[in-house]
DNA sequence: TGATCCCGCCAACGT
DNA sequence: ACGTTGGCGGGATCA
């Protein structure tokens, strides 16, 4: 085994080099064993597993024919021999099993595709780490990594040595739940706030003074720590054979999931992360090597973390320079969803799962009574959908559901998807993971209702139809009494999400700034009530940019449920033989791109009548005139337009908004606003698509309302924090601001004014508000854009409070509150 | 370069 | 004592 992967590092010596490949191995010059052989076979067994991947991409595919060719004979020596000596030919280098395909991350992705993300709760899998290895043909240390990450979210559970129990996702929303609530415990958030505030001093005063009480208060909360976070049901098991509880990777996992559940813009970076989980145990002892270390392990978890789709490695630009980060992708974790603490009791260690689970079913019983199948028993937090959009950009429309062990499946998946398949890059592989995981929550999902089925199917997966008009589909969603907006308008589906029992949510969409990559400018909006009807009856888009947000990169899956995509017909037929579970997944799928809203109501209504649905009129379309750009922007209005009325955004009643376009002119120069719908929660906890109609009522072209400010109005009133009357003075003037946790230190940044040119702006007609904004660093290729706008404000309440209204480019955005947030000249973006 | 992170030594553990 | 785990960090690769 060791042979095959075991390429020569470089032009060292080929002899000691080799000896040291084949360490297990007889002597360098013994060629293959037969034995060996075999398991390392691309297409023996496990082929149908390495065909899937490597299916993916075509370069790991030939290399592995390559390889595979080569180890078959004694000619391996030769050839290496031979490469060697032409290091720098092409040939050496492409044999070489690139250091990418020995990746962790794609290794995960090997060994997840041999498991079902749901596996059946009849018979347990278990996992023998031994044949993994033999079979991924990896060595076990590498198994460990991927499995102790995965333990640390439930995904397996030891049973004994050598031998885990897969119990797939079925207990990830209990874990990320618990991890959030312990997370919380710890008060992460606060400690992120120290390290960043930190962080912020460092570079005004040189002094590392004041670092020592930042030291001290954030070692002192330090409590539970370096105890892994179990789940009820699942302790015992892993307990009784696991001793060792407090394994770094493990615990180092929880911890780093915790970080992303915790935080606002759900982005961790590298670095904080480290310096948490450090000073965690050791108080703060920059000690320079331990945060080395603890950067490669953190690596090592999001490869698999990653691999499982749960997040993805973004960049966040400050003045610093780039910074390695990783932005949480997975599903939300709703905070007060009552940890289903409905365990049963005995179990032994596998039957954990299978309890897990029969309690989730107790929980999906209460909360869907007319269903009892064990699938849906998660309760899908409608905010996927949202995710799912936000993912778009997975192609790969392959991969139906994620492997399985069984062969037999995945021969049939890849004949389904021959040629899509090989044309997808190798590294994109795992975003086919990423899609068959939503496939199959959305599988679930739909599964939990068959009217959302029904909802669902007819419109949209409709294979045989040819590329209907997205007209005909929309107009029945569009009639419903939701504040929602065709779908058919925008490949960013509209989406309206269920809201915390607390409050109502607010659907606010501004239109999106062709200007993805301009930073420099304003570009205008407009904030118009628009009762759903009209909504409705609009039509035209930006396809320009409709399609930048979402179909860019072109990607596949959007493209393909796009109902303005005339291709979509084209992969419908690969659908054919499912089942017709399997289709409610496919159509789900392609529901979620357009058809979010249905989507959403389906789930709405399926889901529980006890969410407050938001009346229809919250709606907020703030269209940007999408020629008041740079022209509507000079320097004189940059300087002070907005010429805000003082209005007061009262509570929108159902199907108006009490606001008016001409109301909210405002500019906010270096404000760069892209598309978004803004789902706006008074606990956080919403995200929605957004849905933009360009030019819609573009007929105020020339003005420039700054969606900002309305949105923040409109935020801070039906959120609370100001009161109905009041209206924040749309950022008359604005300056830029070194931005800190202290109020105070803010009203005077003129000397920092450097800090953070354009990305932090202070309002200063406001106190205590902030708006950030994030911006792509590269406008690369088609990717996504992924421009982060947040405004931050002060909440009147405490002074370490405040809120935050973020809006992605992606369509997404989310409210919150919560402690402080230093608004750091962090400008997330690009990924790699 | 700095960002990533593979690789495998070797100590702690389990049996 | 020996096999299993997995902490750790040197140094190869990648971007």
């Amino acid at each position: 085994r060791s042979v095959l992967k075991t390429p020569l590092k470089q032009a060292a010596t080929s002899h000691s080099v080799l000896t040291e490949i084949q360490p297990d191995c007889q002597p360098l010059t013994t060629p293959p064993k037969p034995k060996e052989i075999l398991p390392a076979d691309p297409w023996t067994p496990t082929s149908n597993l390495k065909m899937l991947i490597s299916a993916a991409s075509p370069e790991i595919r030939s290399r592995e024919q390559r390889r595979e060719l080569s180890n078959n004979t004694s000619e391996v020596l030769q050839a290496k021999h031979c490469l060697q000596e032409h290091l720098s030919g092409d040939e050496y280098e492409k044999s070489q099993p690139s250091r990418k395909e020995k990746s962790l991350g794609l290794l995960c992705h090997k060994f997840l595709a041999r498991y079902p993300d749901y596996p059946s709760t009849a018979e347990n899998t278990y996992i023998c780490l031994d044949e993994v290895a033999e079979e991924l043909n990896v060595e076990r240390r590498r198994i460990y990594d991927i499995v102790n990450v995965l333990e640390s979210l439930h995904m397996v559970s030891r049973l004994a040595k050598n031998r885990y129990a897969w119990h797939g996702r079925h207990n990830l929303s209990k874990t990320l739940h618990a991890l959030k609530k312990v997370g919380e415990e710890n008060k992460y958030t606060q400690q992120i706030q120290l390290i960043k505030k930190r962080e912020y001093e460092h570079e005004f005063d040189f002094d590392g003074e004041r670092h020592e009480e930042t030291a001290r208060s954030f070692g002192s909360n330090k409590r539970s720590e370096t105890s892994f976070v179990e789940l009820p049901g699942m302790e015992f098991c892993a307990a009784s054979v696991n001793s060792r509880k407090d394994k770094s990777l493990r615990v180092m996992s929880q911890k780093f999931v915790m970080l992303f559940l915790v935080s606002t813009p759900q982005i961790v970076s590298l670095e904080v992360a480290a310096k948490i989980l450090i000073g965690e145990d050791q108080l703060e002892d920059l000690d320079k090597s331990k945060f080395k270390t603890k950067i490669r392990r953190l690596y090592d978890i999001a490869n698999v973390l990653s691999s499982l789709g749960l997040i993805k490695k973004v960049h966040v630009t400050e003045e610093r320079g780039r910074k390695p980060a990783f932005k949480w992708t997975g599903p939300e974790v709703l905070p007060n969803i009552q940890e289903t603490k409905l365990e049963t009791n005995s179990a032994t260690c596998p039957p954990p799962a299978s309890e897990s689970i029969t309690s989730k079913e107790q929980c999906s019983k209460n909360l869907f009574p007319s269903r009892g199948k064990q699938t849906f028993t998660r309760h899908p937090s409608l905010i996927k959908l949202v995710k799912s959009i936000e993912n778009d950009r997975r192609k790969i429309q392959s991969a139906p559901t994620s492997p399985v062990k069984i062969s037999a499946r995945t021969d049939q998946n890849l004949s389904a998807f021959p040629s899509q398949m090989a044309q997808v890059p190798a590294i994109a592989k795992h975003q086919l993971e990423e899609q068959s995981k939503k496939a199959k929550e959305m599988k679930i999902k739909l599964s939990r209702s068959d009217l959302e089925c029904n909802l669902s199917s007819p419109e949209v997966v409709p294979k045989p139809e040819p590329p209907r008009t997205a007209a005909p589909s929309q107009p029945s969603a569009l009639t419903q009494p939701l504040g929602v907006c065709p779908p058919s308008h925008s490949s960013v589906p509209p989406v309206i999400l269920p809201q915390t029992p607390s409050g109502v949510s607010y659907a606010i969409y501004l239109h999106p700034s062709q200007a993805h990559t301009v930073t420099t400018y304003s570009p205008s909006f407009m904030l118009q009530p628009l009762p759903c009807a009209n909504v409705t009856g609009i039509k035209s888009i930006n396809s320009k940019v409709l399609n930048k947000v979402t179909t860019e990169e072109g990607d596949n899956q959007v493209a393909t449920d796009d109902p303005m995509k005339p291709l979509a017909a084209k992969e419908r037929p690969t659908i054919k033989s499912e089942t017709s579970s399997q289709r409610c997944l496919k159509r789900s799928q392609a529901l979620q791109e357009n058809n979010s809203i249905k989507k959403y109501r389906s789930d709405e209504e399926s889901l529980d009548t006890s969410m407050t649905f938001f009346p229809s009129g919250y709606l907020i379309p703030l269209t940007q005139c999408t020629h008041g750009n740079k022209a509507g922007f000079s320097e004189k209005e940059k300087a002070g337009m907005c010429s805000l009325q003082p209005t007061t955004y009262s509570p929108p009643i159902a199907g108006v908004i009490p606001v008016t376009a001409s109301e909210l002119k405002v500019n906010i120069p270096a404000f760069h606003i892209t598309p978004l719908n803004i789902m706006l929660s008074p606990t956080s906890i919403a995200a929605a698509p957004v849905l933009s109609n360009s030019c819609l009522n573009s007929s105020n072209t020339s003005s420039a309302p700054n969606p900002s400010s309305s949105v923040l109005n409109f935020t801070l009133q039906h959120v609370g924090l100001i009161p109905a009357g009041v209206q924040v003075p749309a950022s008359p003037v604005l300056q830029h601001v070194p931005v800190s946790s202290q109020p105070e230190n803010v009203s005077h940044g003129s000397e920092n004014m450097n800090l953070q040119e354009e990305k932090v702006s202070k309002n200063t007609a406001t106190p205590g508000l902030w708006w950030v904004e994030w911006e792509p660093s590269v406008p690369k290729e088609p990717q996504e854009p992924q421009t982060v706008t947040e405004i931050f404000f002060r909440t009147p309440g405490g002074p370490n409070t405040v809120s935050s209204l973020s809006a992605n480019s992606d369509g997404t955005a989310r409210v919150s509150q919560g402690t402080l947030y230093i608004p750091q000249r962090k400008l997330e973006v690009s990924e790699d």
